[in-house]
DNA sequence: GACAATACGGAACACGGTTCCGTTTGCCAA
DNA sequence: TTGGCAAACGGAACCGTGTTCCGTATTGTC
């Protein structure tokens, strides 16, 4: 079971902790989309070093969020299990999930990229995030909380547009946004008849 | 009151309209992020004139899209006094805005691109639709329809941002998610204490 | 028809992503 | 310890796009 490893050189494994911390440190202070020869120079290695340990952009994205992505996934079950109403677990995860991306200058922007080279960012992120925003999801709709004409991927895909420049401009507040949108989601009352 | 025209040249003017009718070809086929040598191409003429008609794209932008824009804030007040509720009316507006961006391929995003070129652009639009937007909201709040704590700016925002990459997957629909945010927008029913 | 102002074309430049290959480094076996 | 080879590295070179600049062509006027 243990993928069979061919064991890296440790010049190679060095270089790629060294190039994961330096592109980290270029997010933060110029978004995902920092210029490679920047991240190059952070890490103190040629552009080459980087291409080769990821091969797209999207890898080395994925790398560096990966351990947030997992946490955020984590906390779906938690939340469904912790929270009075699913409904109210599902806004709870929500937030969890703008905030993550809100704090990630760019990112919800490369996820609607019509670059190909983002395509596998778009795969993990739902590969990850989607199955438990779909529990989240069903088990409000089970609650009578939700109306069950929403998918989750689309309910994914617009909370992940919410957050599309979000900080630019304060007079748009994306956590905000995203709760109404959940708000939404309430079933309409039954027409007064 | 009449700008005092200088008067342009006959060549000036007939190239103007052949880019703009250029440029709204290459925006269907491509989007509006067309490479502008594809743009000079079809129309016949060297990159210079396009910067001479049109120093930022966001002005190439605007002046293709002009006529739809305006025929959208116009649409307006009419939907307001047509329409049996104000936000009956509101949700109609921004089917209507939902429309003509979804359509515009590329456009929602370069709306929301930091890209310096585009601030004239999300000027533009700010300029034309918020006041339209807010009366709509401002009457569906007087009419008890809409909370009152949610801006106009940031509504079209959200409006807007919820429009980006429509039509690349088919499992998101803008104009349901958009719906959804505008029913989000009703006020919460009283606790039941 | 000649002259000046206006507009044009496209080569040249800037910039960022990506590829490629000559050089260096690490690993292992002799 | 060292010889050799595969792995990994560095960065120059290349490509596509936006943008600028200036020599040339066109227009309008006198």
């Amino acid at each position: 079971m243990t993928h069979e490893a061919p064991r890296k050189r440790a010049d190679a494994r060095r270089n790629e902790q060294t190039l994961l911390d330096a592109a980290a440190a270029a997010f933060v202070a110029a978004g995902v989309d920092a210029p490679v020869r920047d991240i190059a120079a952070r890490a103190g290695v040629g552009v080459g070093t980087i291409y080769r340990h990821f091969p797209t952009r999207a890898d080395l994205i994925v790398a560096v969020y990966r351990h947030q992505v997992e946490a955020c996934a984590a906390a779906g079950p938690d939340l469904l299990a912790g929270t009075a109403s699913p409904h109210a677990a599902l806004a709870a995860w929500i937030d969890l999930f703008v905030d993550f991306l809100v704090t990630k200058h760019g990112l919800a922007a490369a996820l609607r990229s019509d670059d190909t080279t983002f395509d596998t960012l778009h795969a993990y992120f739902i590969d990850r995030l989607l199955p438990v925003c779909a529990s989240l999801l069903s088990a409000a709709v089970t609650a009578g909380e939700a109306r069950p004409d929403v998918e989750p991927f689309a309910l994914m895909y617009a909370v992940g547009n919410l957050c599309i420049g979000a900080g630019r401009d304060p007079r748009y507040d994306a956590r905000h946004m995203a709760q109404l949108l959940v708000a939404g989601l309430h079933p309409p009352p039954p027409p007064a008849a």
